[in-house]
DNA sequence: CGCGTTTGACCGGCGC
DNA sequence: GCGCCGGTCAAACGCG
């Protein structure tokens, strides 16, 4: 892996990236136990991030037909071929690892009525009146033995299909929480299986009911997509990390072309809202 | 029985 | 217009 520095990448430039290993994360798998630290694997200096438009569809180069994926089921325990490790869907068993790649700041007019309350007719209605809206995404890689990560909040999968170019499959899960029209798409890095790539879309209306509002960076109501998942993803799986990850992410971008606007480690655990800000604005700053 | 998953069908967007 | 593709629906199914 080259260590070169890290950049987010556009989510359109991501699956091209992903082709060629250039892709952006970060693994404390090896430090499962004090979880205090994480080593950035491999990434490239990305293009600019800011203003990127990203595609509706997360697609990467098409050079060959879409190949049958060899293992489609049950990806929620899905053990990787290059780990031994028991996975459970359990937060304490992942091993994984995260950095947040990209974050889709456009599109920001969101369509606030739930997808799953609405009738069919009302999706073609609305349709039919305007495009579809698509509510802000953020997308984070995790070297992690299982798909579906643990995050604090109750997903139900509506949907799975094969990804283009690569043996593994793209799930669809939805926030089962009425009104919280949270969706997540997570799939496996085609040309590292022991990454997986989750992609949320959209913000949660109500705390984590597994989280909770109390744990040991207190009473959060999330406020961002980014912050809201990430903030929660690293405070449940790494809480000590998080720390170390956004200071990584300082260091990774410490381009001197940009402005230095990343905060101290101490305002992140109060303004915890800007989590989504520090990381995505810092790393989609460098243009 | 309730909730979540599976999976084929369907739909809309987009490129040719 | 047509076909491809990503995303979603919804009935069937599984499981606790």
């Amino acid at each position: 892996m080259e260590n070169n520095k890290m950049m987010g990448v556009k989510i359109q430039d991501y699956a091209s990236n992903m082709e060629s290993n250039n892709y952006p994360f970060f693994d404390f798998s090896e430090d499962k136990g004090s979880l205090g630290s994480m080593e950035l694997l491999g990434a490239q200096d990305y293009s600019p991030l800011l203003d990127f438009p990203l595609s509706p569809h997360v697609s990467g180069p098409q050079t060959s037909s879409v190949k049958e994926p060899p293992e489609t089921k049950k990806e929620c325990s899905e053990v990787t071929n290059n780990n031994q490790q028991p996975a459970t869907p359990n937060s304490s068993s992942i091993s994984s690892a995260s950095s947040e790649v990209f974050y889709d700041e456009q599109n920001k007019t969101v369509d606030q009525a739930p997808e799953h309350q609405k009738t069919k007719e009302q999706l073609k209605a609305k349709k039919t009146n305007q495009k579809r809206q698509r509510e802000p995404r953020f997308a984070f890689m995790t070297k992690s033995e299982v798909d579906h990560l643990e995050d604090g909040y109750r997903w139900r999968k509506y949907g799975q299909k094969a990804v283009k170019n690569s043996p593994f499959p793209r799930s669809y899960y939805r926030c089962t929480s009425v009104s919280c029209n949270v969706k997540k798409r997570v799939e496996r890095s085609f040309s590292d299986p022991s990454i997986v790539v989750t992609t949320y879309e959209g913000q949660h209306t109500h705390p984590s009911p597994v989280m909770g509002r109390s744990n040991n960076f207190g009473s959060v109501i999330m406020s961002g997509s980014a912050g809201n998942y990430m903030s929660q993803y690293y405070r449940q799986q790494h809480q000590q990390v998080h720390i170390d990850a956004l200071s990584s992410l300082g260091f990774l971008s410490s381009s001197s072309s940009r402005n230095a606007t990343f905060p101290q480690e101490t305002a992140l655990l109060s303004d915890y809202g800007l989590l989504q800000d520090v990381v995505s604005s810092h790393m989609f700053e460098r243009r």
